[in-house]
DNA sequence: CTTCAACATTAGACTATGCTAATTTGAGGA
DNA sequence: TCCTCAAATTAGCATAGTCTAATGTTGAAG
């Protein structure tokens, strides 16, 4: 037994569970996660960023590719997927049994995920009846750690009077990103499609909840990848 | 504005507040809390103590006395007191709400204290109807931070028939401290009283739960002060 | 083919918390 | 009174995570 060996499977620590959730949320679809962007998403300094990178990918949970970016293992998914099992979970039922409203759920889940133990999130999934989905509509991974891939639908090919939720901007052009900025179309956006004009026209959606209509062309439409969310949906609070 | 003034109230971390409590728990009736035993209470080596007691000292928490121990400040002691009552109301909460039994609870609330709001915490008591008592039957403070002291009978003093914790040993002799270890007279177990003998004879007791009887002198007897406990408690697991 | 600005990383410092080993202290027993 | 020993503290080191300032890299614009 080599002393090299010091503890195979240490238990992970606050920061390392979310530095995993946001690589996570931001490495959708195979792409890699931005030093920049894991920063921003956790408020903390683009080296703190390096730093944690270089601990996380010689405990074998993430690929660095050096000013690229970082992918999650398949270890480090399991890690991630289990956190967001136990903050949809936890957002579900401060929800639903201790009523919470949208607005303050999503900070206490995000202290609460790192606490709870799997037997309590199992109990409390139990008290849901074992819901798929968390309110937002987004799937809630087994305890098993896998998850229905919400897939993705490109806004041109959106149905007219389906909901949707922003997921990705498919392009890296910097022109197209900022004008998509400027409309208010960043990932996380809800909105609804309106109207599309026939032989390629554009396609007309309403922002949600404020209404402001925008009109977009095929080509940018082509790159808006959403998913459908369920009409039950009440209102977007956290992420 | 002095630059010295760094931050009034910074959040305290799970560490400050596991041994705030536990220095609570160990300086019962003004008394001073050990170094070892704070060591101990915490799984944590000695010297770890001594350098958290010169932080808690200097942010005013506690009172250190060199080579003789620690007490709370009346700001430590609101601190811990309101740990105590996030512990207690998660226990009772894990228990009555989501079947949890008295084996894992403690465990559990030892993690979720330090992660819960406040506003968690009240909504979780309100969902209990605002209970003043924990299943072990130890009051629960107040939000303001007022707790019921839990007033303590000498073991000469009991009522036969009743139920007791033992809470505090009111000697500093080696040689009745290690008798009374030897018996299994330690701080926190349970017993009943069985019986006492007239004339200021000796009290008959059976500890709880293995039924074991122990007969103590009066001259004993009246140093073990304990705190009734309902009858309607079930067993005892965790503090 | 250069140049430059944005992005990433490295360097160096700091806090919080823990450990082991060495040293100091104080109180009870000879 | 003095000795001894358990308890407490100090010294020195380690790890995780954060920061700012300095430096390196890359790709896009000219
Ligand atoms: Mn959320
Ligand atoms: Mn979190
Ligand atoms: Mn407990
Ligand atoms: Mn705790």
């Amino acid at each position: 037994m080599h002393a090299t060996l010091r503890d195979a499977n240490p238990p992970l620590t606050r920061s390392v569970e979310d530095y995993l959730k946001a690589i996570y949320h931001l490495s959708n679809q195979g792409g890699f996660a931005a030093t920049s962007d894991i920063a921003a998403m956790l408020e903390v300094a683009p080296p703190s960023v390096s730093g944690m990178v270089k601990r996380l990918s010689e405990a074998g949970l993430i690929e660095h590719v050096p000013y690229r970016g970082v992918q999650l293992t398949a270890q480090g998914r399991r890690a991630a997927l289990r956190m967001i099992r136990r903050h949809r979970i936890l957002e579900l039922y401060l929800t639903q049994q201790l009523g919470y409203d949208w607005g303050g759920v999503h900070a206490e889940a995000e202290r609460l995920e790192h606490a709870v133990s799997d037997e309590l999130i199992d109990r409390m999934a139990g008290a849901l009846g074992n819901p798929q989905y968390d309110p937002h509509g987004d799937p809630i991974p087994t305890a098993t750690g896998e998850i229905e891939e919400a897939e993705l639908v490109s806004l041109a090919d959106a149905g007219v009077g389906t909901k949707l939720e922003l997921r990705q901007v498919g392009t890296q052009d910097p022109a197209r990103l900022r004008y998509f900025a400027d409309q208010g179309l960043t990932p996380g956006v809800l909105l609804t499609v309106t109207a599309r004009q026939p032989f390629n026209g554009p396609t007309t959606i309403g922002l949600v909840p404020s209404g402001d209509p925008r009109v977009v062309g095929r080509e940018l439409a082509l790159v808006l990848w959403c998913r459908e969310v369920p009409v039950t949906d009440r209102g977007y609070a956290g992420r």
